[in-house]
DNA sequence: CTAGGGTTAG
């Protein structure tokens, strides 16, 4: 049958035909082998300096992909033509890559012998292939020729170079470019709207936006809509955001799946995550973006439990996740500690070759470092060759919240020689990393160079930073006089750290001072009073404490209940204070029993009903019921081998008990414990904690 | 020629 089939195509390649048939039979063919042997009979019908046939083929080849068959075709053509020469330069813009493109456009124009004159046409095809590779000098090239081809008014060529000015960082000349345009159509206004909005300039982004709406201009097409949501968006301007739904509403664009995708993150920023959940479930064929739209929604908003199910619904909707898919659920892991969710997704990323995307490694990064594997962390930090100012800032950071400020310090040193450019996150990072580690002139000299070598003006978060730097360290002095040095309202994330610092150093006088500020600026929220109330416990201060958790109860606010995760043989197991729900409580409590007696032996002294004299029935109980931490303790030592680590995630920040409790256990024991609370890690090992009692 | 989704800090 084969050699028959074998013996009739070849027969068929020696009937000759004309143009017509072979330029018909060239749109039909439908694999390359049909167009390999159509390009055989071309050849022999001498066809090879017919330029139609041989544009036609050219064009097919790059259709499937045949990049060098295409090439050396058009390369042995005695005489191309405009057309013919487009055919090259855009098939290889789709095919290969815009720098060959741009290559081959350039090298066409230097072939004098030939009558390029390039047209309106090309400038389409060559100008975008600038903007991809970012090329500044061919950029601004390709505008001077624009400029001499007088094709200024074009306005394909007018959106291309607003693209392209976007994409190079000068929106001052898309800008130029925009306002010169003799007129205007919805491409080049939409061309604005998004590129402004890329940009991060949001208000300007929405301000061609208004005006359109406003009849000034072309109309206001579904383009538009989509792409002034991300701006929207990102100043989480929510009546702004209904307004444009219901623009969207109006004009018929409700049920159009980008429309839709966009509203999805507007609402999800805004943290109108019903909002955005409705609409989800109003798309009629999900895509692969709006369902990541909806992952990093969860996982945005803290509902990380959700965003994870979702992604496996995805997946069992036959969808496969991409690089995108990837980040948000790798940052939904560092938020749960999931490491073996993290470490499985690695794989995939892995199987899928997604390891070579910044987002995703640096998402990577970032998930082992929350998850507690800091050297995995640097490992793969190492073996990234393109890292940006985010993956920098993550590896410092991580560093930070495993208390190795030295680390910290060294890395954030390579990082101002290595040329990346620092954000105001680098010194965010950097300045926590001082402060967990209790590097107060480290920190000190940092926040002064801040500005002096790198011209950045201290933003609030920065002057809550050194207060936490000099606070944490005891200097709660220094602290003082430097909010005093603060110009104008200190705000409240100031006061608020202050007090923390209060707490671990048991100055209740400062403390009284700054939660007096707390309670005045933001009498609504519970944490102060709980804060204050722990510091009066650590001091002893029984009737203080009861006194401001009294104050609390009346203006009926109430605590997050603080719960600890541990993960056992790749399960979950959640543990509250005097938490007897789990089935194997009853082992959880005896071996805590077990446990108290050997760290007594060793110098533990607990807080005892004795000592709590002046306490109110119901304080007393909060005050000694086991907590949630030391409950995950227990049962990780029952339900793991001798001389495995032990790894466990509170929501809230670990207490003063707790974390005491824990250095004993990790000595009598000889067990590992990390314990990775609301703001950091704590590592306990034979009897010490990593933070340095620095929490 | 234009369009929706992603990483770091708090």
């Amino acid at each position: 049958m084969a050699a028959a089939g074998a013996v009739t195509t070849v027969a068929a390649s020696y009937v000759p035909r004309t143009r017509d048939s072979f330029l018909h039979l060239l749109s039909k063919a439908v694999t390359l082998s049909h167009l390999t042997e159509l390009h055989a009979q071309l050849l022999h019908n001498g066809f090879q300096s017919d330029i139609a046939t041989t544009t036609k083929l050219t064009h097919r080849l790059f259709d499937f992909s045949a990049v060098h068959h295409a090439r050396s075709l058009f390369f042995s053509f005695p005489e191309p033509d405009r057309f013919l020469c487009n055919v090259l330069v855009k098939g290889l813009a789709s095919n290969e890559s815009p720098r060959s493109a741009i290559a081959a456009f350039k090298r066409l124009r230097e072939r004098k012998s030939i009558d390029l004159g390039p047209d309106n046409f090309t400038y389409a095809f060559v100008i975008p292939a600038a903007a991809s590779v970012g090329d500044v000098k061919v950029g601004i090239s390709l505008h001077g020729q624009v400029i001499v081809g007088g094709f200024c008014s074009d306005l394909f060529i007018g959106s291309a170079l607003i693209d392209l000015y976007f994409k190079l960082g000068r929106d001052d000349m898309a800008r130029k470019v925009f306002d010169e345009m003799p007129e205007r159509d919805a491409v080049l206004c939409n061309t604005m709207v998004s590129g402004l909005g890329r940009s991060s300039r949001f208000e300007d982004s929405i301000g061609i936006f208004r005006r359109m709406v406003s009849g000034d201009g072309p109309k206001v097409d579904c383009t538009t809509v989509i792409s002034v949501l991300p701006a929207v968006a990102e100043l989480q301007d929510m009546r702004l955001g209904l307004e444009v739904h219901c623009l969207a509403i109006k004009l018929g664009f409700y049920s159009h799946v980008s429309v839709l995708t966009g509203l999805i993150s507007l609402y999800s920023k805004c943290g109108a995550i019903r909002s955005a959940n409705l609409l989800f479930g109003q798309i009629g064929r999900r895509d692969l973006i709006s369902w990541n739209a909806m992952i990093s929604g969860y996982a945005q908003n803290g509902l990380t439990e959700a965003a994870v199910s979702l992604f496996q619904e995805m997946q069992m909707s036959n969808v496969s996740p991409n690089p995108v898919t990837i980040t948000s659920i790798l940052s939904a892991c560092a938020q749960l500690g999931a490491l073996s969710l993290g470490q499985w997704v690695h794989g995939l990323i892995k199987s899928n070759k997604f390891d070579s995307n910044i987002y995703v490694s640096t998402a990577l990064i970032d998930m082992y470092a929350k998850c507690g594997s800091i050297v995995e962390a640097r490992r793969l930090f190492e073996s990234i060759p393109n890292k940006n100012d985010v993956t920098w800032n993550a590896m410092i950071s991580g560093y930070g919240l495993h208390g190795h400020g030295q680390e910290a310090l060294k890395l954030f040193h390579e990082m101002v020689s290595s040329g990346t450019p620092l954000t105001r996150i680098t010194f965010l990072s950097i300045l926590h990393a001082c402060s967990h580690s209790g590097l107060v002139k480290e920190g000190e000299q940092i926040f002064k160079s801040m500005k002096r070598d790198h011209g950045f003006e201290p933003i609030s978060e920065h002057n809550a930073c050194m207060v936490d730097i000099l606070g944490r360290a005891g200097k709660l002095k220094e602290a003082l006089d430097f909010i005093e040095g603060i110009p104008g309202d200190p705000g409240t994330p100031i006061w608020s750290t202050l007090l923390g610092a209060c707490m671990v150093h048991k100055d209740t006088n400062v403390a009284r001072m700054a939660s007096e500020k707390l309670f005045e600026s933001d009498p609504g929220n519970m944490g102060y009073y709980v804060l204050m109330s722990n510091i009066y416990s650590s001091d002893k201060n029984y009737p203080g404490a009861a006194f401001v958790r009294q104050v609390a109860k009346k203006r009926n606010l109430s605590k997050t209940p603080g719960c600890t995760l541990i993960e056992i043989h790749q399960k979950p197991h959640v543990f509250k204070a005097g938490d007897w729900s789990h089935p194997l409580s009853r082992a959880i409590y005896a071996e805590l029993e077990r446990l108290n007696g050997k760290m007594k032996e060793a110098g533990y002294q607990a807080e005892t009903m004795t000592s709590l004299h002046d306490v109110e029935e119901e304080e007393k109980e909060l005050m000694v019921n086991v907590h949630s931490e030391k409950l995950a303790i227990a049962f990780g030592l029952l339900s793991t081998e001798p001389g495995t680590e032990i790894r466990i995630f509170k929501n809230l920040r670990i207490c003063l008990d707790c974390h005491t409790a824990s250095k004993y256990i990790s000595r009598v024991t000889q067990r590992v414990i990390v314990a990775r609370d609301a703001n950091r890690f704590h590592r306990f090992e034979d009897g010490v904690c990593s933070c340095g009692d620095y929490w």
